[in-house]
DNA sequence: AGGTTCACCTTATCGC
DNA sequence: TGCGATAA
DNA sequence: GTGAACC
């Protein structure tokens, strides 16, 4: 599950390598891969580009090149990129080989073949749609509260919502929600304020703790040199249900949100005006 | 507007 | 050890 | 992780 932190991390373990050199072969093995043309089409566009800057919008990540085109990835579940400065067959998850004039090569797997490569000339036709930059300084509580403050769905759902702030997953939707001590389940009207600050400030927060540590590996997720990350030993509930809350000890539950396993501890983001709008929604 | 379910794919894990 | 269900 | 179909 790369999200913010792992495509960040992707992004500054490419750019040593990729930025500067220029594309010699695209070898494209599983065509899906790229979404909305021939990977022959696709080939052509790069072959003979140098690759000027990579840069990361939400959980695409963005190689810019010299002719003002840009090769977009979304590595979705089980993307990853792989750094090999020989050339290698890869093995039957590899789905993509890019190659360079100066030497190295990139190798795109990915066990479940959801990510998908585009190619534009406008960005925006494609990351238009996204919502803020969590860690820009112009994404701030009050655009937050401008976002959800008045929807009724469930503010984990919310922060899912790509439009909402870009750059969140499963993962860090429900670590953010434990910080910020509110239940996942609170429809986004009924939070005030002073709550709407608290999530902005801990979505912050989480996202540079995990940044730090080059994300969350539980499962696929690989930087290009193959190394894991290491948030996922600070994870505070996001799968660990069961064991004890880490400020209070009460058991963390598991509950399907918007069609997501969600993770929270009833104690510590079960308080508070949720309780008695709960209740009495319930009783009535 | 929001929820649910499914589709897109493959693999690891779980219970029996 | 193997099979189907399930999660990710 | 995301988008589409359907309620």
């Amino acid at each position: 599950m790369p999200e913010l932190p792992e495509v960040e991390t992707i992004r500054q373990e490419l750019i040593p390598h990729v930025v500067g050199r220029t594309i010699r072969t695209v070898d494209i093995r599983y065509p899906p891969l790229v979404a909305g043309e021939t990977p022959a089409r696709f080939a052509s566009r790069l072959i003979g580009r140098r690759v000027v800057d990579v840069r990361r919008r939400g959980k695409y990540l963005i190689f810019d090149l010299d002719d003002g085109g840009h090769w977009v990835v979304h590595l979705r579940m089980t993307g990853q990129f792989r750094w090999g400065e020989g050339e290698t067959e890869g093995d039957k998850h590899t789905h993509a080989r890019i190659s360079f004039v100066e030497g190295g090569e990139l190798h795109y797997r990915d066990v479940r073949k959801f990510g998908r490569f585009y190619w534009v000339r406008d960005e925006e036709e494609l990351l238009g749609h996204l919502g803020p930059e969590p860690l820009s300084e112009a994404w701030t509580a009050e655009a937050l509260a401008q976002a959800i403050g008045h929807r009724r769905a469930p503010v984990k759902a919310l922060l899912l919502d790509q439009r909402v702030v870009a750059g969140l997953g499963n993962i860090y939707a429900d670590e953010v929600l434990f910080v910020a001590g509110i239940h996942p389940q609170r429809p986004g009207y009924t939070l005030s304020d002073e709550e709407i600050r608290r999530v902005h400030e801990a979505v912050r927060a989480v996202l540079e703790e995990a940044l730090a540590a080059r994300g969350s590996t539980f499962r696929s997720y690989r930087r290009p040199g193959a190394q894991q990350g290491g948030y996922q030993h600070q994870h505070r509930v996001f799968r660990r249900t069961g064991e004890p809350c880490p400020v209070c000890g009460a058991p963390i539950q598991r509950v399907r949100i918007a069609g997501r396993s969600t993770h929270y501890c009833p104690r510590c983001q079960g308080a508070g005006i949720w309780d008695s709008v709960e209740k009495s929604g319930t009783a009535s």
